[in-house]
DNA sequence: TATCCAACTGATACGGAGTATCATAATGAT
DNA sequence: ATCATTATGATACTCCGTATCAGTTGGATA
């Protein structure tokens, strides 16, 4: 019998720090009844490795021996799962990234492309409230953040 | 010579209430150097016209006698000069509407298609300052509202 | 561990949305 | 009326994402 801890993953070398959150994404997959398979790993792998908002097809670029509709469908289920959340540049790109953790909006930097979390922010509550002035019934909304983050600030 | 008032516009009957806003548009853009031109006309006309949130395939489908390029470079224009807006629905279909002065948001109903302008909203300062918190240099942002307008409430 | 069905994959073709190209036409300043 | 500039329209093209479908794989079951 193999254990968990011992069982290969086809790495020769140790397990990437990434390892673990596809583990962990693979893991509630499943529990969604969605399949442990190579090519949806080699997906999550590869969206967990980016440090930036990425699109599919630099996914597809990066893994050759995925066929493109794979691609698309694992992020479309990784999507749906809000295991990733998609992204929406100025000019209308639409990108993908980590989700980490409950209902946030993006500060995406227009020079260097990083994305960061606005989280603990109340817009949602003003938009309701807003919304509901006007007679309107707010379900959803669709907001992005454009700017320069810290580090690409013009002083 | 022939007035202003007199000069026909190609139609037979009186003026529809939209030639207004067209012979405004079309001021405005000779403003800044663009011509007056007929096919530019039809596409301001028909876009001032509807009453929902429309597609370029849309417009393209109203105005059969103006080139497909054409009513996409007119849209264009028009989104640049500010004089139509863009609206993202939720499944990032774009479509576009005759922009209502100054900045705004839009309330758009998922049940009827309709929108409305969510004006005099502190939104934008809250980002700015939320944003800024984050040591983030806010240049501009994309809200979209989705729900259901006063006729589609769901009692 | 053998069986079996549902889920998944990958190659491909397809479709929609928007743009580039380019020869021709129209505008409006002179 | 002339003429340079801008606009038009037909078309071809790119890009992004999805549908299709035959073949494969996962994992539940016994």
């Amino acid at each position: 019998m193999i254990t968990a801890a011992v069982k290969h993953t086809g790495h020769r070398h140790p397990r990437p720090r990434s390892a673990a959150i596809v583990d962990d994404i693979i893991a509630q997959l499943s529990q969604q009844g969605y399949r442990d398979t190579e090519p949806r790993r080699l997906v999550i792998n590869a969206a967990a490795a980016q440090r930036r908002p990425f699109t599919a097809e630099e996914l597809c670029a990066a893994l050759p021996c995925v066929g493109r509709a794979t691609v698309y469908r694992g992020l479309r289920l990784l999507v749906e799962t809000e295991q990733v959340c998609r992204v929406l540049l100025e000019d209308r790109e639409l990108r993908y990234q980590l989700s980490h953790q409950g209902h946030h909006h993006h500060l995406l930097c227009a020079a260097c492309g990083a994305s960061a979390d606005l989280a603990n922010c109340d817009v949602d509550a003003l938009l309701q409230e807003a919304a509901a002035t006007a007679g309107f019934q707010m379900s959803g909304h669709w907001l992005e953040i454009y700017g320069r983050c810290a580090d690409c600030a013009v002083v």
